[in-house]
DNA sequence: TGAAATGTTGGGGCG
DNA sequence: ACGCCCCAACATTTC
């Protein structure tokens, strides 16, 4: 090891510089720091980064790049394997110590152990994305909770976080390296480049994420247990993607929250932080969760391979104005209302009787939010398999469900113009309004807006039977 | 973080 | 005046 051998700073899902454990152990080890990137393309098989996902992450690393360069440190963006490629660094550059940010996902834990395994150096985890580290909120018995409510309670009694870690005014960069162009990384889409509604909705980065809190946090949180289930109005924090890709702390979120507002508004936010770390840990304990169910049961459920509903739902095509609301919003926004995410769900794998995998590959593929945890854990969650999960016989009617939540129809106006001519009440149900309404709206089903994919009581009424079918038989 | 079916109750129309 | 019935409105059970 030369003498300004660096400390490598690895950035994963934590692309920010406030409050981030791992630069400040690269930055208290006294050696220049060398912060790199890496992106893995090809081997992490069907959950690559999705599109939306792509696209955020490069103007995530835009501004991490900037960042990091105005305190006077260049990032190094590389591409491939990255236990191979942290194990070339270590060996180009003398580093005796990486610094990286421990993450809930297998495929990353099975890159931390073949690192491990490949230097004679010291790969040290931090935690960075999550409230606690992983694993260390277990039950009396040292196991993992199995149930949201007791792994919640026993995190709120830990305790709010402490003092969290100021972003360093200055950072004294290594000697630069090769890195490899963002640019040419081609996250961004083109031919078609249909990211417009993405640039319209966000901006990435820890500068875009803190703003974002800071607007989310003026709003009085008093509403928020309310508010946040309809999805006509700005009542969420909208801070999933940031969250996703670390660029603002949770802890920062937490304590932010505790100093500036109180109340129920923010114990029903905090409560949804923990529904992260639930996932989070839950995909810890279980790395199969993306794709096997957690109840074994599940294996012989009877879903249908209906590859004509799956794609009526995936462009919002299904003639049920609430899904065809999410699913546009989805599409267009990348990112959709979380009460609308259960609602879709709930039809996709209740009354299409479509497997859940195939829900969550397309919201992994269309949201600027897909995080492996919480995606898988929260479709089991839906589809009833998971830990904790929704009761089978819990079927949301989507009708009911867009009168309670959406009671004057102008989340769906807004995401289903064409339906924009329904009163409130008929906007949610357009095939049991009268004729002299859908012609005073210019509308005609079948032509201008889809007649119901499906029936609901019919639809109903099948899950109940097959997931009735699966019971009891353990 | 459900919905539908079923049961119960009480007011009011009506013979 | 009285009993019968209907049906909201609410509660309970069932899926």
């Amino acid at each position: 090891m030369t003498s300004d051998a660096p400390a490598i700073l690895w950035f994963r899902n934590d692309l920010r510089l406030g409050d981030h454990a791992a630069l400040h152990a690269a930055i208290d080890t006294g050696r220049p720091v060398l912060p790199v990137f890496i992106l893995e393309d090809d081997a992490l098989g069907s959950w690559g980064l999705g599109a939306a996902s792509r696209w955020w992450l490069h103007h995530s690393l835009a501004a991490l790049r900037q960042a990091l360069a105005d305190r006077g440190a260049k990032l190094s963006l590389r591409r491939g394997d990255s236990a191979a490629i942290i194990a070339d660094l270590v060996q180009q550059t003398g580093a005796a110590d990486v610094f990286t940010g421990e993450c809930a996902d297998p495929r990353a834990r099975q890159v931390d152990l073949a690192i491990g395994s490949m230097f004679g150096g010291t790969l040290h985890r931090m935690r960075t994305a999550t409230l606690f580290p992983l694993n260390a909120v277990r039950t009396k018995n040292g196991g993992p909770f199995s149930v949201y409510t007791p792994f919640a309670n026993a995190c709120l009694a830990i305790g709010g976080p402490k003092e969290p870690l100021p972003a360093p005014a200055t950072i004294r960069g290594a000697q630069e390296i090769e890195s490899e162009r963002l640019e040419d990384w081609c996250l961004l889409p083109n031919r078609p480049d249909w990211a417009a509604g993405l640039r319209e909705s966000w901006t990435p980065g820890e500068a875009g994420a803190m703003a974002r809190a800071e607007a989310f946090l003026e709003l009085d949180l008093e509403a928020y247990a309310t508010t946040r289930d309809r999805p006509g109005e700005d009542g969420t924090s909208m801070l999933s993607p940031h969250l996703r890709f670390g660029e603002i702390s949770v802890r920062v979120l937490w304590r932010m929250a505790h100093l500036r507002t109180g109340g129920k508004g923010r114990d029903t936010f905090i409560r949804q932080l923990l529904w992260r770390e639930f996932c989070a840990n839950l995909l810890w304990h279980n790395p199969t969760l993306p794709e096997v169910p957690l109840r074994p049961a599940f294996g012989r459920m009877p879903w249908r391979d209906d590859k004509a509903a799956l794609r009526a739902w995936q462009r919002g095509q299904t003639g049920v104005p609430i899904v065809d609301a999410g699913m546009r919003q989805l599409w267009q926004t990348g990112w959709m209302h979380n009460r609308v995410r259960m609602i879709v769900a709930s039809f996709l794998t209740k009354h299409l009787l479509i497997p859940w995998q195939d829900g969550e590959a397309w919201f992994w593929d269309t949201l600027v939010d897909a995080d492996l945890a919480n995606n898988a854990g929260n479709w089991q969650w839906v589809a009833g398999c998971g830990a904790d999960a929704a009761p089978y016989f819990r079927v949301f009617n989507p009708v009911l469900q867009g009168r309670k939540f959406d009671p004057d129809g102008d989340y769906v106006r807004q995401f289903v113009p064409e339906l924009a001519g329904l009163d409130p009440r008929h906007v949610h149900a357009p095939w049991e309004a009268p004729p002299d309404v859908l012609a005073a709206a210019a509308i005609t089903l079948g032509k201008t807006y889809p007649n119901p994919i499906i029936d609901l009581k019919a639809g109903r009424t099948r899950a109940l039977d097959a997931y009735a079918s699966i019971r009891s038989i353990a």
